[in-house]
RNA sequence: GGCUCGGUGGCAGAGUGGUUAUGCAGGGGACUGCAAAUCCCCGUACGUCGGUUCAAUUCCGGCCCGAGCCUCCA
């Protein structure tokens, strides 16, 4: 298997460090409002990985954090009137119905900020100790210029950056480069108690914090955004490297490319921002989870309309496969090896994808039941890995998103019999007129062999 | 300005030093009462200018265009 790693710059051969318990960690979101399109990206690029590395490694240990004390989250709180919690597990809980809508397996752990702090201090203490960190008015700072590797994972020159650093600095900060650790909090602010007064932590040594708890020193996969290289995991890497007495921290980092809307980055800011739950309310969860992987991870991956049109035809045309194969026998064949190689090579979704389609078209023409029973196993056992395909065919051609208007199963039942009397009558101009009448509210009818069927059509 | 990554057929999107990506859309055919689904065939795409090479979309360089990061944004 190879993995694009950004510390190289290049696809290098991945090996766990023990065979025997493969970890990874992945940065999660901060819980203070509903999550777009772009953040459901890395948990189902991961999510992938995390499928490949299990079905090939006997113990993996997937970690995926959930940041739960942030000011953004304070801010919400303070605008609400309500405590932090109350902001804090109602976004998480939008969080994980989103998960379990595009078919994200749960993690192994998803660790919490905030069920974290006696660690978090902890590793503070270790890099004061280690003249990496220093105290400063309430507040710990990490100070970059005891860290010689810094930059490396970003590719930056740290002495260039700081020359052009346009942040104002704090005063209390010995260069300007140095970043917070822990920081106090006023009496109005949650806060615990540490040895450089009441405070919270800050964003980065909480991943560091916690994959240590969890995975250990060092660790197989660090993955998340691409917007995360720099700041977040070039001071993550760190601090878990001095805290470590110079041991590796990550020793793959990955880095999943931004969805964009018309070319043009998803926030807040730019006022396209697509949340999840809203697009859950015209399209298939599985839709949504195909049109994320219809790129490379890598790739910027813009998202418009077409996207999820797209993503539910192909569904339609793999399930379809699926559907016409009919009951075959069970079979335990697996995804076929030009498969499982397009995962193999830094998660190649797209060429993965086309073999799915060869499979599906090979499907579509096998007549022998036993052809029939391997591929359907194979396509199936393909989707597993992907996430997709999981629902029985009927229930993908029978689901129908959102909105009203649409008939219900038994009307469209009744008028398909009704359809059928015609036909044998002959009179097909009264069938085609019923053909013709659910289509036009969002049915489609097929005549197949096996009789006829129905599915609702998107739009 | 620095760093990272891109520009492939109508759209989406892989890949490759000389040979089919794949899906959707489109054209033709088979099947069908007519459709739909399915199958077969088709259009000969690689930003631009140079260089290396017997041969470049694929390697190297310049240029143009685009995206992201440059202290808390997946």
């Amino acid at each position: 298997m190879q993995l694009h790693n950004t510390a190289t710059g290049r696809k290098d051969p991945f090996e766990p460090r023990d065979p025997q318990r493969v970890t990874m960690y992945v940065c999660g979101p901060t819980v203070y409002s509903y999550a777009h399109i772009g953040n459901y990206r890395p948990p189902v690029v991961f999510d992938v990985l995390a499928r490949l590395l299990r079905r090939r490694y006997p113990n993996v240990v997937y970690v995926r954090n959930i940041t739960d004390i942030d000011d953004k989250i304070n801010a919400a709180a303070a605008r609400e009137g309500v405590e932090i919690g109350v902001i804090t597990s109602r976004y998480a809980a939008a969080f994980h119905e989103g998960l379990a809508a595009l078919g994200v397996a749960p993690t192994d752990h998803e660790p919490r900020v905030t069920e974290h702090i006696p660690p978090i201090i902890s590793m503070i203490e270790r890099l004061i100790a280690s003249g990496h960190a220093y105290a400063a008015e309430g507040h710990v700072l990490f100070q970059v210029s005891t860290y010689p590797g810094y930059g490396e994972l970003s590719h930056r020159d740290t002495r260039e950056m700081l020359a052009g650093a346009r942040v104002e600095v704090a005063p209390y900060k010995k260069e300007p480069g140095d970043f917070v650790l822990w920081k106090p909090s006023t009496p109005d602010l949650p806060g615990w108690d540490s040895p450089w007064g009441r405070g919270r932590p800050g964003w980065h040594i909480e991943c560091s914090a916690m994959a240590e708890a969890l995975l250990g020193e060092t660790i197989d996969i660090h993955g998340g955004g691409h917007d995360l290289v720099f700041p977040h995991h070039e001071n993550e890497r760190a601090q878990s490297t001095c805290a470590h007495g110079g041991k590796v921290f990550a020793r793959f980092w990955l880095h999943n490319g931004f969805v964009t809307m018309n070319s043009e980055k998803m926030a807040k800011s730019v006022g396209n921002v697509l949340l999840v739950k809203d697009l859950l309310q015209h399209a298939p969860g599985e839709a949504i989870r195909l049109g994320l992987l219809t790129g490379h991870y890598r790739q910027p991956l813009d998202w418009n309309d077409e996207t999820i049109a797209d993503a539910r035809r192909k569904l339609d045309r793999l399930y379809g496969a699926l559907r016409d194969a009919g009951e075959v026998a069970p079979s335990d064949a697996k995804a076929p090896a030009a498969f499982i190689a397009a995962l193999e090579d830094d998660l190649n979704t797209p060429a993965a994808l086309a073999e799915m389609f060869e499979l599906a078209k090979a499907l579509n023409k096998a007549d022998d039941a036993g052809d029939k029973a391997q591929l359907a196993a194979q396509l199936r056992d393909a989707g597993s890995l992907l996430g997709l395909l999981q629902q029985p065919p009927q229930d993908w051609f029978a689901q129908h998103v959102g909105d009203s208007g649409v008939p219900a199963a038994a009307e469209i039942e009744a008028l398909i019999a009704e359809r059928a009397a015609a036909k044998k009558a002959k009179d097909f101009k009264r069938a085609d007129g019923i053909r013709d009448g659910l289509k036009a509210r969002g049915v489609l009818i097929e005549d197949s062999v096996q009789g006829t069927r129905w599915r609702y059509v998107s739009d």
